[in-house]
RNA sequence: GGCGACGUGGCCAAGUGGUAAGGCAGUGGACUGCAAAUCCACCAUUCACCAGUUCGACUCUGGUCGUCGCCUCCA
């Protein structure tokens, strides 16, 4: 049974879909004016492995996440600017370029990684009815009141505001840098929709003039628009619980009268010597610079060792871990080859069955992925011992089918080198005969001259019991 | 100031009221022509600190210290 952590009860609580066997997950997405770093690729892989293990359960799963392509300020008072538009300026070109490349970049970024695509990727400027009609709902139900060209969710109207983030009460005040916009009625309450200055781009007509919505309208509309009033599960990066899901919150329970989120997950960040990675401390690696070093099923490696609930702190030290750790699946994967189905033995059988029951303990236990690794580890120790003796194909079969599951289906760590297919495969498997030739005949310094140039080459050399040696690119 | 999280071996990281998974690194051994890979063995009497509850706590309660996040856009 699967249990989650729910940000809103604060403890683990089984899931159960609203509708089953449906489930509806929508997860914030980025704001597409830069380059993905580490950060986003914590959080990504972190739901897409939520997502991969519902549809591991047999749930039918729609997994909804924005790209945010407008509506973001600099800052909270109203003089902020958009920040697809400064960018837009910073690179001289239109927002929605600006928009495009970094979607574009993201998807790449996302892909390398191994996520799965959203079901549905819907872009904020393309709902902007939606989040019209949602602050006209607002306003019939007295939650909004207008000021100008300006447009506020009215706090005081929705006891619940807080709840989500335990900001009970109204003394946000003291000790926080809110420039407060003069024309609110509280200092809580949030824009639904903002008067555009004349020099701003993204702008659109509604009936309080030109402007354009407020920051926590779009996830509203989009996730209601796509999975119904209530839904299943929401999620996003620990900073936007306060105050974007409480403003999400408060929307959209105001428009409805209904429940708008039955569980809320948050998933810690990324650090950097203790301090969180992020845009405005510039301390961010951006993942395709990272895919330069490393290659990327050692960062999603690196990232599920660790629990998506705790910061991880960003250090080669752990890469290189990680990597050691790819290595030894990917080695035991290639061990097993791709062989024909039939009756494993009994053992592998017990084996094969005490791993996935181990997995799933972990899984289930709020996606406790350094647990479920440690399963699969375990199976791989278990699993060479097993091929030093007689294992039949079945066996291997067997085996090779329970890492694809659990490993690849359901964590997305990638164990076929498809990087190394056709020509060179054939190259490797020539010279790994070749230095087998050469060792048979005891010619032992050009068997070795010839495992140190492929090392320098990017590749290594693995004597096989039989004389015959085996080559494999380096990851 | 308010809200919240965390503190486990050299590093990373799980965990249960009944006596510490796993990975990396390290050491010794088997195997090897030598390596690598693989396997075997060793590697925290101890879980920030101090009290308390308990037959028994790392795990529950209270306190202390330390680190971090949010309170402004941010995954």
């Amino acid at each position: 049974m699967l249990s989650l952590y729910n940000t809103m009860t604060r403890q683990k609580q089984e899931f159960t879909p609203l509708d089953p066997p449906f489930v509806g997950v929508y997860v914030c997405g980025p704001t597409v004016y830069g380059h993905s770093h580490l950060g986003h690729g914590k959080s990504y892989v972190s739901f897409d492995v939520l997502l991969r293990y519902l549809r591991y359960l047999d749930y039918k799963v729609r997994y909804v996440q924005n790209i945010t392509d407008v509506g973001h300020l600099t800052d909270d008072a109203d003089s902020g600017e958009d920040k697809l538009q400064k960018q837009a300026k910073l690179e001289k070109l239109e927002p929605m370029e600006i928009a495009e490349k970094y979607t574009a970049s993201y998807f790449h970024d996302m892909d390398t990684l191994g996520n799965l695509r959203p079901d549905i990727s819907p872009r904020a400027t393309g709902h902007i009815p939606e989040q019209i009609e949602l602050i006209k709902t607002l306003f019939e139900k007295g939650h909004a009141y207008q000021a100008g060209g300006n447009v506020y969710f009215d706090v005081s109207s929705f006891p619940d505001y807080g709840k989500l983030s335990g900001r009970i009460g109204d003394d946000q005040k003291s000790g926080t840098r809110v420039c407060v916009a003069d024309d609110k009625r509280d200092p809580r309450d949030f824009a639904l929709w903002l008067e555009a200055s004349r020099d701003h781009i993204l702008k659109w007509n509604s009936p309080w003039g030109w402007g354009y919505p407020g920051w926590h309208l779009e996830c509203s509309a989009m996730a209601m628009r796509y999975l119904g009033e209530t839904i299943d599960i929401h999620g996003g990066g620990l900073e936007n619980s306060f105050p974007h899901h409480e403003c999400e919150i408060a929307q959209s329970t105001a428009a409805t009268g209904k429940e708008f989120v039955r569980y809320w997950m948050h998933n810690n960040m990324v650090t950097v010597d203790g301090r969180k990675m992020g845009k405005s401390l510039g301390n961010f690696t951006l993942l395709r610079d990272l895919f330069q070093r490393w290659d990327p099923m050692v960062v999603r490696l690196y990232i599920l060792r660790s629990h998506y609930r705790s910061p991880l702190d960003f250090s080669d030290e752990g890469l290189a871990g990680a990597k050691s750790g790819l290595e030894r699946l990917l080695s035991l994967r290639s061990r097993l080859g791709d062989p024909e189905a039939g009756a494993p033995a009994r053992a592998v059988l017990e084996l094969v069955r005490e791993t996935e029951k181990d997995f799933r303990k972990s899984m289930d236990d709020d996606l406790n992925t350094p647990g479920a690794l440690a399963a699969l580890f375990e199976f791989v120790r278990a699993g060479n011992i097993l091929l030093e003796g007689n294992t039949s194909e079945a066996d291997k079969q067997c085996m090779a089918v329970l890492l694809d599951r659990l490993a690849t289906e359901v964590l997305g760590v990638e164990l076929t080198s498809e990087s190394s297919g056709g020509s060179s495969e054939d190259l490797c498997r020539i010279l790994g005969g070749l230095r087998g030739y050469l060792r048979k005949n005891r010619l032992f310094q050009e068997a070795d001259k010839l495992r140190d140039d492929l090392a320098e080459a990017g590749f290594s050399v693995r004597d096989l019991p039989g004389g015959v040696s085996e080559v494999t690119p380096d990851i």
